[in-house]
DNA sequence: TACATTTATAAGTAATTACTCACTTATATG
DNA sequence: CATATAAGTGAGTAATTACTTATAAATGTA
């Protein structure tokens, strides 16, 4: 990877998080990245190619962002972990958080590959704290998330310490 | 309103809600409602101007939906109802509250005139339990709320029973 | 009926769109 | 060094964009 599809992506990511994939156009970024408009399409292929390729990106650095909370030996850690997670989305990965579910609403579909992993270690959590029905907790917990994040990210309310606190006591954490 | 006028605000709502805002032209939407291009913009000014009289129309509707349940008595009951919302949005009412979610995700916004009254009834239902925090306990639902809605309109989860269920276990309703 | 206002259309507009192409410059490898 | 491959540019392209305008049809009202 080159410096400058380097600055391609890294612009396309700010324009696409900020203004909507739709409403972003090639020359735009371009423009943004410092590069001839003709580079975007060298590397890319199409509009399209450049955004999967931030997909994959932003996937990638979404899931490393919660192998620290994955790996906790403590089921009550894990799902603290995760609920705790979006409150703590600092400025560096605000705009990352932003597009992922972006995408998600302007294409309509769900980012499984970030999810499933957490389904998985969250229902093995819940059945070890012998919760009857770990799937709809982790169901639950998940829905919980994306609830959060939404606040987060569109109402800009960062670190609600009330709100964490009524939240994990539903959960006795 | 004449009945094209309401065939551009069927059609926008449609092609708004399933392809984005910023994805749908506006010759799309003259096609799909049997009309010519420029009647939308003799109606409606702009693009923009369609746009925020459906987004009028869709939060009316919105708030209208929440009637029942915010003027309920038993303030266990005013919880619920708002839990149990979004698992029971149907086929008529999906693409408006697909819409409402594409357009804060589009544009950055969140739709206070939707939850602003909601939240107070749940404050006053939480502090009439008894809650120590009852406006974060507010908080908090709406954010289950959100969430709930993102599975229910991404993923089309509709009735998840169980999930519901163990939701509802958290505030012992 | 007369006429003013509203509703509607068809055919425009300049600007922008995603993308291509011929070409040059840089880099790597034998 | 020679030469193949990759990186990068700038000026194109046809199609589409949001929006306008001149003109006609429908409607209300005196």
């Amino acid at each position: 990877m080159t410096d400058k599809q380097v600055n391609i992506l890294k612009a396309a990511l700010v324009l696409f998080a900020e203004q909507g994939y739709e409403a972003t156009s090639t020359s735009k970024v371009a423009k943004e990245a410092g590069v001839s408009e003709g580079l975007i399409f060298r590397h890319f292929n199409s509009k399209e190619g450049l955004l999967n390729a931030i997909r994959a990106l932003i996937n990638a650095s979404a899931i490393r962002g919660f192998d620290d909370v994955l790996t906790r030996k403590d089921p009550k850690a894990i799902i603290r972990g995760v609920l705790e997670f979006p409150f703590t989305i600092d400025d560096d990965k605000f705009l990352l958080w932003k597009l992922i579910y972006s995408i998600q609403w302007q294409k309509g579909t769900y980012e499984n590959t970030i999810y499933a992993p957490i389904k998985e270690v969250l229902i093995t959590a819940f059945d070890t704290l012998g919760y009857v029905d770990p799937e709809a907790e982790a169901d639950a917990v998940l829905m919980l998330f994306d609830g959060i994040a939404t606040a987060v990210l569109l109402k800009n309310q960062k670190n609600q310490e009330g709100v964490l606190k009524a939240i994990l006591e539903k959960y006795q954490l």
